[in-house]
DNA sequence: CGTCTATTTGAATGTACTCAAAAGCGGTGG
DNA sequence: CCACCGCTTTTGAGTACATTCAAATAGACG
């Protein structure tokens, strides 16, 4: 029962919430187990869950034409991993999630959320506010990845998630950044010398 | 009159709304005309309203430390001009927002805009959605600006976006895709060689 | 017509990429 | 416990993409 002890801890972040709907909501979420290196979604496929993570860790990421990852973003412990234009529109995903590690998830399918929508209404308003904020992240990390150099990105993302940076590679870090992997040893190799 | 069904257009996008809601919505709108080169928002501020653009252009913008911009997007006849962040949270703004031409707007108030989600819920949805489809434009922003060079950025843009080319300076543009716009114009002569 | 701003062009420079090779590191099987 | 394999990281040389600065040209507008 802590997983979802984990995810009742994420909803109230954003709305006060009772134990009733609480019930209602988590009645439609199934647990899932995922391996190091398996997918939750490939591109070209329909997205079918929106899936919370309990533990582990995955990247969300597009492949360009050269086989090359942009990683949009890691999704570790109580975030989200989903395409949200493949799920809510069901249709072909542009995008991957694989596993980093061994992970956990609680997975809700499209029928089951929008139920979800309409019996607990409070559920709308927290999407609302949860897509608002992650709207505000991609936004601001527009203006870094056209504003700054490659370096500040670096010094930003370990300054804003420290935990996350331990925990991956240096190739992943990489794509995430939109830089690569030689030139990030390059980096971090200048900047140590300070 | 003609002002607010450009906003009703808008809305029944989104959701199915009845003539009394869309009373109730309209009520807490307030016209708002902007002269070119004016500011609907300057960084530091408070972000006092939602504007819904009626007519004209702004760009939404940052400025980093050498007074360079990056320009977020482009609001035109019925986008939205805010910055979320400053205006649900109330707190200073980090981004500018400029009238690239003479423009005219429907404003709201975070106030009014609290009650509206209570008194009318389907507001919440209506939001909800948007929020989810600006939130995947901006992803595929960052995989573009991660992952493309200058040139197919350019193309992407104007592939997308045909009309507001012909409305922006080739400086506004530049600022837009994250490039100078001495490059831009070396671009534009390479693909119109071919 | 003149003034102000936007665009173009070129040269020099900087940032980041590609390719190739070497070094480091962790796990597995003998 | 060591040797080997596969994978990640490091390093260097050469190249491509994009910037900066300066100057010339073109447009827009009162």
């Amino acid at each position: 029962m802590t997983d979802f002890d984990l995810l009742r801890q994420h909803v109230a972040q954003y709305v006060p919430i009772t134990d009733v709907e609480f019930e209602q909501f988590t009645a439609l979420f199934h647990p899932k187990k995922i391996k190091k290196k398996d997918f939750l979604l490939r591109e070209g496929e329909i997205c079918k869950y929106e899936a919370f993570v309990i533990k582990g860790c995955f990247r969300i990421y597009y492949s360009d034409d050269k086989g090359d990852a942009q990683i949009l973003y890691f999704a570790v412990e109580s975030w989200w991993a989903t395409d949200i234009d493949s799920f809510t529109n069901q249709r072909p995903s542009l995008l991957n999630i694989e596993a980093l590690e061994d992970s956990e998830v609680l997975v809700i399918n499209k029928a089951d959320k929008d139920r979800l929508y309409e019996t607990v209404p409070k559920v709308e308003k927290m999407f609302r506010i949860m897509n608002q904020k992650s709207l505000v992240t991609f936004q601001r990390r527009v203006i870094s990845s056209l504003g700054k150099t490659a370096d500040k990105r670096y010094l930003e993302f370990i300054e804003k998630y420290p935990a996350l940076e331990q925990r991956l590679s240096q190739q992943q870090l990489a794509a995430y950044l939109g830089i690569s992997h030689e030139f990030l040893s390059k980096i971090r190799k200048k900047l140590s010398g300070k």
